[in-house]
DNA sequence: TACCGATATGGGATCGTTCCCATAGAATAC
DNA sequence: GTATTCTATGGGAACGATCCCATATCGGTA
């Protein structure tokens, strides 16, 4: 298929040592035979093979990244998406090609294949089991976790300022003169379900509320966040909240949809509050107010952490938080 | 770092012939050599080199997707998000693991990284120009195009059926009633875009209709369809149209927020329809109506089609299509 | 003249697999 | 008893690079 360095050295009139020594710019060659080597290089337009190099260096310059989630939306999911621009744009800046693997089973299949293909690094995204962390831990493969939850003192993770971020949501609601909230959350399992709750709880304890209300639901998508505020409705209506907040921006489109088509005005009667920043809460009509997280950052940060890390840099941070940034729209 | 097979082999005590027949199941070995090597081999945790493997077979197993998008969203883009969760999906069951990459620049960098890697094959995804195509040939690697255009009538391509669906959307609305329409098409170099409005056209030419008038928009964004109609609300205002098309869902969620703004009455007064089915559509209030482009069968095909590619299948169509569908909701 | 240190290039082992071929022993056929 | 065919395994080349080491040529110096 492709030509290889010994029909190019023996077209340049050079040994296969030479060639190399001209294609990948380490050694001496003198400018002769280097303009020699490269117009044969352009002429057949030789690429030098990676996988043979990668073969000789033990170093693929491939990392992997896998996103668990048990369904679609993956990469979809605007969340993720946004992520993972991020992470290929930083990816290729510092000279990685990215493995892109959604696994939907939580199984160890995608570690393995990754693992078989001697990538240089992993990144974790989302909530991952433990036995995956264990397992990979066996393999000394550099990884790092992003947006997932961990007690291990030993992996390295990045995540938002969720706690952080609920209380602004929390502050920015009071100070709009808001004293009863209605809060739906999602799975507090899920680490940053869980801290932006227990943040927004703790600023309006700090600021003072009459009533925080919360309901649950199990998932964190557009439905059950129509679902779950259609079921408690008439809770809804008789507690006199006038401030809905929700731990994630799609449970707040949910609740928004419902509002919306029981005529309530908002902001004018409920005022509402998501958390992402995801693209639609830009584009809702009213937008959304919420708060931001700093995808791009947390992207790049992942790759430049795992680049530290495959360079075997020594104390690097376990933990590293990126700021939550309040977006204040038309909904409150 | 990991072990490799001749340390299986001395394990096992026997040769690294022997124990490559065990492990790759191919060739023969008795039944108690068998049991001993994968003994070793569960207890070492052995996980063959696919670099090596890939260096003797030359075959990688590995494709490259390009999303060609001269700035973000790219995979944060709801359509193409979609579609790549479709394609990782469809590689994982025919056991390829997937690059991906995103080219800003329109350049051959990630074509070359790709090429360099021994991808089995590529697929092209979006506009990218002429001069790709035209490289990409010189190497006899597999490739295909999806959601682009091109005379080149020796590239495989994959579509929607864009303009049967800018024809349904055209007997949607006269079936509605309306005869007075209003279009905001996006960049009519790119084919999607082009073909929406023309079947667009050809339903009402067939169907009748007293009045369409179309504004052209350079991109295809939410910010350019406000733009857009706000740029032209005058003319909009005069003309009584009574129905609203968009040659994407984008540009229909940007016209509905100034419409939204202005607070005409949607589909009381304007009846809007956009054209994809991204996911805010459903979401948003009022619930767009749209034509559905086809993400997972297209990502689905555009896998099993290079499969077919890179299995040397002969007589392959040059052009598959795929059907639009018309999703009916709350905004006409 | 002999030796040294540059300068410039080539030979060949190596990375971790696969796979072709050789071979040794056992079983069967004539 | 010899030839033939299985059964079961091992030896070693090959894939396409890199890189260490050897070596040849040349100018300069003692």
């Amino acid at each position: 298929m492709s030509h290889n360095i010994k029909e190019i050295a023996r077209l340049a009139g050079v040994s296969k040592s030479t060639a190399s020594r001209v294609i990948s710019g380490k050694g001496y060659a003198s400018p002769e035979v280097r303009a020699r080597v490269q117009t044969v290089v352009e002429q057949l337009q030789y690429k030098p093979n990676a996988v043979a190099r990668a073969m000789v260096a033990k170093r693929t310059h491939d990392i992997g990244v896998i996103v668990f989630r048990d369904r679609p939306p993956i990469v979809s999911h605007p969340l993720y998406g946004k992520l993972i621009d991020a992470i290929l744009a930083a990816a290729e800046a510092r000279g990685y090609s990215v493995f892109l693997k959604t696994d939907q089973e939580m199984s160890l299949r995608s570690t393995d294949f990754l693992l078989e293909r001697r990538v240089d690094g992993l990144i974790l995204i989302s909530r991952l089991r433990k036995n995956v962390i264990d397992y990979i831990k066996r393999f000394n493969v550099p990884y790092l976790m992003v947006n997932g939850s961990t007690d291990d003192p030993d992996v390295l993770h990045l995540v938002s300022r969720d706690e952080e971020g609920g209380d602004r949501a929390a502050s920015h609601l009071h100070e709009r003169g808001h004293r009863r909230y209605f809060v739906i959350a999602g799975p507090q399992e899920h680490r940053s379900h869980a801290l932006r709750l227990t943040g927004f709880r703790g600023g309006l304890e700090r600021l003072g509320a009459d009533a925080v209300d919360v309901v649950y639901s199990p998932e964190s998508n557009f439905e059950s966040g129509a679902r779950l505020l259609e079921a408690n409705w008439q809770a809804f209506e008789a507690g006199g909240y006038t401030a809905l907040f929700t731990t994630n921006d799609m449970l707040a489109l949910g609740a928004l949809k419902v509002l919306q088509a029981k005529a309530v005005a908002v902001p004018g009667r409920v005022a509402v509050m998501g958390f992402d920043d995801i693209v639609h809460a830009g584009m809702h009509t009213p937008a959304l107010t919420t708060v931001r997280v700093d995808t791009d950052g947390i992207g790049r940060g992942a790759v430049e952490m795992l680049d530290r890390l495959i360079r075997q840099e020594e104390d690097l941070p376990k933990l590293t938080e990126y700021a939550s940034e309040l977006i204040v729209r038309d909904s409150t």
